[in-house]
DNA sequence: GGGAGCCATACAATATCGTTATATCTGTTC
DNA sequence: GAACAGATATAACGATATTGTATGGCTCCC
C-alpha cells in the first residue's frame, strides 16, 4: 500500500472515473488502473465495480475510502506539527468567495487577519462555484465558501448556513420585509435572472415549478450589479439573497420581501481538498468565516438559518 | 512524505539506532539514513539529534511519530476492513427515535433490513430528544435521530432535514397547504402544545416573540394523540410536524396549513456515540436511515428541507 | 591510540512509475 | 444493427526513484 494509491482511490471514487481522475492529478489513465489494480490486489479485494462508462465504489470501497480519507488527515496533522506553532501565522493564503458572499465577508475577515495574523498575506478570490471547486483541486485556492455542490469526496465540506432569497424591487414597488410575497404572484411579473449555468436560477426556476407558474424572464444578467441597476430603474423584479443588497435596501434605494409557497433557500458550505493537508493558517481561516457568518446571522445582516457543524 | 519514511522513522525511534533499524527492517542503513533525512527536509524540521552512538527523537519527533503512529493504525483498519467477509451483517441494533419519527421510519426501516440483512435483530427505541441522548451515552442504543440538541462533544451528528412546523385545524377551519397563515394572525386563538420541557414548544415560543404576539395556551399536552383528538373536536389549534398526522389529513380528519413570518421549523440530526467505535451494522442503519428520510422528503410525504452530509 | 559502532554521502544497480500504443468493452446515437 | 464515443486494461519501453555497495568521518570505549 502506497499514499499514491490512496490518493488515486481517493480521487477515482469522487470522479467515478479514471480518466477524470487522470486528468484531474495529471498522471496517465494507465498509471491510475495499475495502482487501483495492485491495491485490490495486495488487499485482495474489489474497491470498484466497473462498467462501460466509469467506475464506482463497492460497499468495501467505501469502507476503505473512509480510512484512507483519514490517513490523509493524518499526514495533513503530521505537517501542521511540523510547522512552527507558536508564532503567529505567516504565508498566504487564498480563499475562494462566490461574489455575493465576497461582498459581506471580505472586510470583517480582513479585520480579523490584521488583528491576529497581520503577517498573512491574503488573497480573495472571487468566483463562481464551479471555477472554485476546480481551483480547490489545482491547489490555487486554500479555502472556500460554496454554494452546495453535489458533495465532492476529494473535498472536505462544513455546512455553514440555509440563505434564504428575496423578491428585490424598486422604490414605490411596496415590498416589505414582514410581509411575505407567494411566489405565486411571481407569475406575470417581468423578472430578471442570471442566466442557465447560474445556480440561483436552477433553485429559482425550481421554485416556479413548485408554484405551479412559468417565469416570464425579461432580462437574463449574470452580473448582480446590473441585476440591482435594472430594477432601480423600474425594469422589473429579481430575486437575490440580501447580502449584495443590504445597502441599497438601507439607503432606500431597493426594497426587499421574503418569498413562500415555496420558499427559495440554498445551502452555503466552506469547502476544503480532503486528498491535501490543510494547514494551520488555512483551519483558522476557515473557522474566522464561520464566526464572521454566525455573528452575521445572529446580527440578522445575513438572512438564514446557521447550519451546526456535523 | 511516503509510508516507507514514516515506517522508518517509527522503527528508529523505537531503537534508537539507523543500523538496528537496517537490521529489523531488512533495508541497507544508508537508504534508511536517506528516508529520515528527505523526511526532515520535506516537513522543515529536525526530527532526531544525532550521536556518536545512534540517534534520539526530538520534541518535534516525538509529536509526529504520535501522527506517524495513526497513520499505521489507519493502515492495519484497512487491511482489516479488506478482510471482512462480505457475510450480511447480524446481531442487533437499537436505534432511537422521536415519536414522531418513529411513526413514518419504522416501517420502511425494517422493510429495508428485511430484505438486505434479514438476520438482524432491530430494536426501534421511541422517546425524547433528551432520553435518547442519554442512551447513547449509556450505549443503550447504537443510533438516534434527535431533534437539535447543543452539539455533544461526545455525539457524532451528521445533519438530516430541516422539518417545517404547520399550524393544525379542525375540519371546516379552512386551513389549507397551499395558503400560509402569518405567525401573528394566531394572536388570539386557543392553542394546543406539548409542555415547556418539549423543544417543539420551544421553537414555537421563539417563533411567537418574533412575530410579536402572545400565544394563549388553552391546553398543555405531550401526547401527540391527544393533541390530535382536542383539535379534532374544535378544542384548539395546535402547531406540529405532519409526520404524525399524515394519515389524518389523508382522511380529512384533521386541516394543515403552513406557517410564515416567521416559519416554525426543527432540525434533525443522525447521532451516533463519538466516543466507541461505529459497527458496520450501524454504518448500515444510519445510511438507510438517511436513504429513507430522503426518498419521504422527495415524494413530499414529511415536508421539509433535505440537508446534504458534510 | 586504536578499534568498534554509528551516521552520511557518492555512485551503480535495480525497481517502480509514467507514457505511449493499443485492445476490448459498454453505452449512445443514428 | 452499425458506427462512434467514452471508458478501462494490458503490454512495452523509457524515465525516475529507491536501494545496495563502497567508503569517509565522527564519537565513544577500552
Amino acid at each position: 500500500m502506497e499514499l499514491s494509491q490512496l490518493r488515486t482511490l481517493i480521487h477515482v471514487a469522487e470522479l467515478g472515473s479514471l480518466s477524470k481522475a487522470a486528468d484531474r492529478i495529471g498522471i496517465a489513465q494507465p498509471a491510475l488502473s495499475r495502482q487501483i489494480r495492485m491495491l485490490e490486489e495486495e488487499l485482495s479485494v474489489r474497491l470498484f465495480t466497473r462498467h462501460g462508462r466509469g467506475m464506482v465504489l463497492t460497499e468495501k470501497g467505501r469502507e476503505i475510502l473512509e480510512h484512507a480519507t483519514r490517513v490523509m488527515t493524518e499526514l495533513e496533522e503530521i505537517r501542521a506539527t511540523a510547522a512552527d506553532l507558536d508564532a503567529p501565522l505567516r504565508g498566504r493564503i487564498a480563499i475562494g468567495f462566490p461574489p455575493t458572499v465576497a461582498d459581506i465577508l471580505s472586510l470583517p475577515l480582513v479585520a480579523a487577519f490584521g488583528k491576529t495574523h497581520p503577517q498573512v498575506e491574503l488573497r480573495l478570490v472571487g468566483a463562481y462555484t464551479g471555477h472554485l471547486i476546480d481551483w480547490l483541486h489545482r491547489g490555487e485556492i486554500d479555502v472556500a465558501i460554496l454554494y452546495d455542490p453535489h458533495v465532492a469526496r476529494s473535498l472536505r465540506t462544513e455546512p455553514l448556513l440555509l440563505e434564504n432569497l428575496f423578491l428585490i424591487g424598486p422604490p414605490g414597488s411596496g415590498l416589505s420585509a414582514d410581509r411575505s410575497i407567494p411566489f405565486s404572484d411571481l407569475d406575470l411579473k417581468r423578472i430578471l435572472l442570471p442566466s442557465t449555468r447560474h445556480g440561483l436560477r436552477t433553485i429559482v426556476e425550481q421554485c416556479a415549478v413548485e408554484a405551479g407558474i412559468t417565469l416570464h424572464i425579461a432580462v437574463e444578467a449574470d452580473s448582480y450589479a446590473t441585476l440591482k441597476d435594472l430594477v432601480r430603474h423600474g425594469h422589473g423584479w429579481t430575486i437575490l439573497p440580501l447580502s449584495p443588497i443590504h445597502d441599497d435596501i438601507a439607503a432606500g434605494r431597493l426594497l426587499a420581501a421574503p418569498l413562500t409557497d415555496p420558499a427559495p433557500v440554498r445551502q452555503l458550505v466552506l469547502s476544503y481538498p480532503a486528498d491535501r493537508p490543510v494547514s494551520r493558517l488555512t483551519r483558522f481561516a476557515g473557522e474566522t468565516i464561520a464566526d464572521i457568518v454566525a455573528d452575521q446571522v445572529e446580527r440578522k445582516i445575513w438572512p438564514g438559518q446557521l447550519l451546526r457543524k456535523a
